[in-house]
Parts: structure tokens; C-alpha cells; sequence
DNA sequence: AAACTCATGTAAAGTGTTACATGATTAT
DNA sequence: ATAATCATGTAACACTTTACATGAGTTT
């Protein structure tokens, strides 16, 4: 389980509560891992529970504060170097694109342009946080590292909107033939419920 | 839910059984959302009672071959057009990046070279796959697309992953100084358990 | 006959999302 | 006083993974 690891790493770093670690979720973590209010309290507890992270300080209106243990560390280190990253593939974009067959020319062309302008928008989004993110500390310095996987990949996915909205244009104008499924059948409109 | 969409759609290609459809996942739509085969049993029963795919023929050793209905054309157009994709995001291998601080440099080069020879087959593994997919049909035509966003995505993260193996190489020659976590203990050195 | 492939199904555990519920402290 | 922010927690539901369980038909 990777949340886990995401609090580990986190706390690795410096003592915080939950409401801590959310925050840094919401400006610079969750940009590679997400995570929900919800999951990071309980997982707090679980590791509480485990020993990986003990309660440092209790202060105003409830807060806790965690900090990573020995086992804690171990754990981390063992998942940094020796678990293999999970690349189960699940990209919800790509497999609608499998299937912009079924929609109309304009409608396909309409879905990969919207996901051009998405890809140019992360990007941008990517780019104002690189003036933000300029820590000198080791976690800044990583996170940034990271930060230029996302500008390349945006880009990258960017340019391929455009391409792939053209190679659409090009075979709606091309022939109309060779377009149908497999199932052979010529009347494969769409259906136009409301 | 977009497995439930994913079946959806290969059924409305044509007909299929369960078996058939893990065969689909296996050799080309799994590059892009993977399925294990309890979920697809799970999930055609799912459909089957929800009326949106229908068994259409029984045969040899308990086979059922399943069909799309038309409310399940309905609610795929649906997902299709109306749905946003979900861009959670979720990339295992740059949550370890925003901790390699955590490991000795020689440890994070390790890591980001096995990211970039891991990019690199990946890439080579999609471009094998080029020749194979040459289907004229419409799934085929649009999985080209997608297969084409794998190729320029792989080669962007192994320039990325190279980039960044040399980071961390001139950060570790260049002053160690700057280098620690936001704690600011000296002794930040990885247990060595095995 | 044995091995292999075809073919389906269920159970349990783990992980993630959404919604609900509560209350203290600080700023206006 | 009111609103905003700080701060934690639980419950229900949805989805994913892993393991187990079974058996028919085909090839050697």
C-alpha cells in the first residue's frame, strides 16, 4: 500500500497531524498521490497502532502529532529500495479513447480537443508551481524532480492531443468506409437519450 | 466506475464471453486499464442483471457469450460524451521520487537508472506492439492512438529519467552541504536492515 | 492417461471514496 | 455573535486483488 508510505515518507521528514500531512497533500504531494481526509486519519491510526509512528505532542482543539519511528524508517527504506513500483496501468482517458469509434467524427474531434486544452492547462497549472516549490531542503529538492516529470509528460500529452484530434479530422474527411466495428452492422449510430 | 465501461465497450465492438474479453485486456486494452479476470466475471453478471449486456449464446463447457444492449449503448455514449474522466492521480514511482532524499546517493541513482532502463523496454515492448495492431477496424484504428500516446509518454520519462539520474549525481558532487531533511538531525543515515 | 487449454464462479481481505458527525479556537 | 479555520473521527459503500474451487474439452 502506498498511502503508507506517502505518510511515512512524510513524517520522515518532520513531525506533523493529520491536518498537516493534508495540506502538504493538497499543494504538493497529492500531485502524485492523492489522498482524502478521511484515509489519512485512519491510516494515522494504523500506523499508530503498528509502532511506525508514535503521538509526539497533543495540543489545542484535539491536534496530534506524529513522528516516525526506527521501525517506522525500516519500513520506509525497505519499500524505497527494495519493492517494485506498481505500474498497473489505469488511465480513465486512454480507454475512452479506444472507444471514440462509437462516437460521431465531431464528437470524437470534440473529446480530443477538450483534452488537448486539459493537457496545456495542467501544464501551465505545473509550470506556476515551479516558482512556488523552491525550497533548498531534500524533500523540495525531490519534489521538484518530480514536479518536471509532469512538465514533460503535460507537454508531451498535449502534443499528442493535437496530433490524435488531426489523425480524427483526417478520417472523417478521408473515406467514410473502413470506419464501422466488427460487428458489421452499417446502423451504428449513436443512440441520442437525454 | 469505468471497468464496468470497459467491458461495455468491447462488447459493443462485438459479442463476447468473459474469457474472450481477458484475452482483449491481456494483448491490448490492459495497456491501458487492467483487469483481473474475477472482476470481469463479477462485473458481466453486474451488467447482466442491470440489463445492459444480455447472454446471447451458450456453448461448450459452460461459455456464454455476452452482447451489449441498447441501454448499455445508451449509458456508454453517455460515459462517453457527459462523464469526465477521472484524473486522479496515482503514480507510484514519483511518490518514491519526492523521498529519495531518504536514500544515500548512490541508492537514488540506482533507482532512477532502474527507472529509466524500466521506461526504455516499455517503450520498446509498445513499438513491438505497433506491427501487431494493424487492424483496419475502428478499435484497432483507436487503440493505435492510444498505443501512440504510450510511445511518446515512455520516451519523454526515460529522458526524464535520465535527466534526473544526473540531478542527483551533481547534487552529490556538488556540496553535501543543503542536502538534509527539514528535522535538521545530522544523523539521517538509512537502517541497513536486511 | 496425462497435460494443457478453455471456461466460469465465489470468498476474503485490502484499498479508496463519499457522507456524516462533532467540536474548539480565532478573526471580524 | 458569526463566520472561518483548525482538527479529528466513523460508517457505508464501491472497487481491486488474491486465492480458492471446479469442471469440460482437446491435444499428445
Amino acid at each position: 500500500m502506498s498511502l503508507r508510505h506517502a505518510v511515512l515518507g512524510l513524517l520522515a521528514d518532520r513531525p506533523a497531524s493529520g491536518y498537516d500531512l493534508l495540506k502538504t497533500f493538497a499543494i504538493s504531494l497529492g500531485n502524485v498521490w492523492s489522498a482524502t481526509q478521511s484515509q489519512v486519519y485512519t491510516e494515522l491510526g494504523r500506523l499508530a497502532d503498528s509502532g511506525q509512528v508514535t503521538v509526539t505532542a497533543e495540543g489545542a482543539r484535539g491536534r496530534k502529532e506524529y513522528a516516525i519511528t526506527e521501525s517506522g524508517r525500516a519500513e520506509l527504506h525497505r519499500w524505497l529500495t527494495r519493492v517494485e513500483p506498481n505500474r498497473t496501468p489505469r488511465n480513465d482517458t486512454l480507454l475512452r479513447v479506444f472507444f471514440l469509434g462509437l462516437l460521431k467524427p465531431a464528437e470524437a474531434e470534440a473529446f480530443m480537443r477538450r483534452e488537448a486544452e486539459t493537457a496545456a492547462a495542467h501544464h501551465k497549472e505545473l509550470a506556476a508551481l515551479t516558482t512556488v516549490a523552491a525550497g533548498q531542503d531534500s524533500f523540495s529538492a525531490h519534489g521538484r524532480l518530480a514536479l518536471e516529470w509532469g512538465l514533460r509528460v503535460t507537454a508531451a500529452q498535449h502534443e499528442w492531443a493535437l496530433w490524435a484530434e488531426q489523425q480524427i479530422v483526417d478520417r472523417a474527411a478521408g473515406g467514410g468506409g473502413g470506419g464501422g466495428h466488427g460487428g458489421g452492422d452499417e446502423d451504428e449510430d449513436v443512440p441520442a437519450q437525454g
